[in-house]
DNA sequence: CGTACTTTTGAATCGCATCAAATCTGGTGG
DNA sequence: CCACCAGATTTGATGCGATTCAAAAGTACG
């Protein structure tokens, strides 16, 4: 996979100065494959390009416990400060990682300002969207869930979704049933418009 | 409202170097002020002390979108970045509020990598933490959601409550009712054992 | 001692998840 | 180009669990 493609999903990735970027390894990963296991001591900061990677834990009774689940962009940011993980972090989908040697990653963040406030500013905004989905996921009815999702996400009252309504459910905390059903009843009664993959609110 | 109060609120407040301390204000806020309102140009950032603030929006038919709620801790981290405010703030609940003026804070991030590392860090683990939360709020059982704190905020499968239960309701996307009930099914099934605030996991 | 808030339990209701199944879609290979 | 397949979309029926409304008992604090 090349540079200038991986640049697409991950606005971040323009940023990454040279010396970072040529000891950067593009890796592809098989469902399964272990990425890195409690304890391990922390060498690389990762990046999914695609597939999916699930930071797991375990508790007494053996019940698999998902931190958290990530498609695209960063994970385990908070490992930069740290010396080992504190979980484990499996492939739940084949797909491809970038792996990011630690230590010039955080030389790379000391040294070069620019690339340094674009990790910090999108780490704000990586809080700023977590922080507006927990209050979503919140409300109790499936349509107060997607009208915040139009008012918190959207432009002008209106969302283009760049994935499929199952996703999209899944990011809502709704079974797609649901979200279909709650559209279409949303759609009729002429609170939303939607047209193809637009869907936006109207007064 | 004197400093070393204020630090164990917040345990960044600690490393705020002198320069960039002695300019910050705290000042009272009584529920249903303004802090801030859309488009206003950024000078400040915030620190909620005590009370509770809420970022908000208004959609095509008045409806109030709550994007934030914030009881504890920095908010609107994102306006470090930008010139203009992009939603409202109010004052929910009367209480304390800390003003770091902009300027100052971006240098203080500029000029000081100690504090610098520990903004990186803080977001960082804000982000590892409402990952985490937002994972729970997916999950439907009630049961689940708890079990699932336990293992991802708890140490050694257990976790001591700071804040009422009905407060831990509200951050398990909960009614208290349906928290005490649960509580007391999963300690009466023994997969819980509940002293006082310390609750854990058996195996 | 009284007031405000939390904790606790009960009963009724409603909405969402779930299971099922049909249709539609885009992409693959013959 | 068409047959075919995997996945997405759509609609229906059912049951469970969480919310909601109510009310009582416990607790902290001035």
């Amino acid at each position: 996979m090349d540079w200038p493609l991986l640049i697409e999903s991950q606005p971040l990735l323009k940023h990454v100065p040279n010396e970072l970027r040529h000891v950067t390894q593009c890796r592809n990963m098989t469902k399964g494959d272990t990425i890195f296991r409690i304890g391990d001591s922390v060498r690389n900061l990762f990046c999914v390009v695609k597939g999916e990677v699930q930071l797991i834990r375990h508790d007494i009774r053996g019940t698999k416990i998902v931190l958290q689940r990530s498609r695209s962009g960063f994970f385990a940011e908070a490992s930069l400060g740290g010396t080992a993980y504190h979980c484990d972090a499996l492939a739940a989908e084949t797909g491809v990682l970038l792996f990011f040697p630690i230590a010039a990653f955080r030389t790379a963040l000391d040294q070069n300002a620019a690339f340094r406030n674009v990790w910090i500013e999108q780490l704000a905004r990586e809080v700023r969207k977590l922080r507006a989905q927990c209050e979503r996921l919140n409300l109790n009815g499936a349509a107060d869930r997607i009208i915040h999702y139009i008012e918190s996400e959207g432009i002008n009252d209106a969302v283009t979704l760049k994935q499929p309504r199952k996703a999209w459910a899944s990011e809502l905390g709704l079974s797609h049933e649901s979200l279909y059903r709650t559209l279409k009843r949303l759609s009729d009664q002429g609170t939303l418009s939607i047209d193809g993959n637009k869907i936006s609110l109207v007064s």
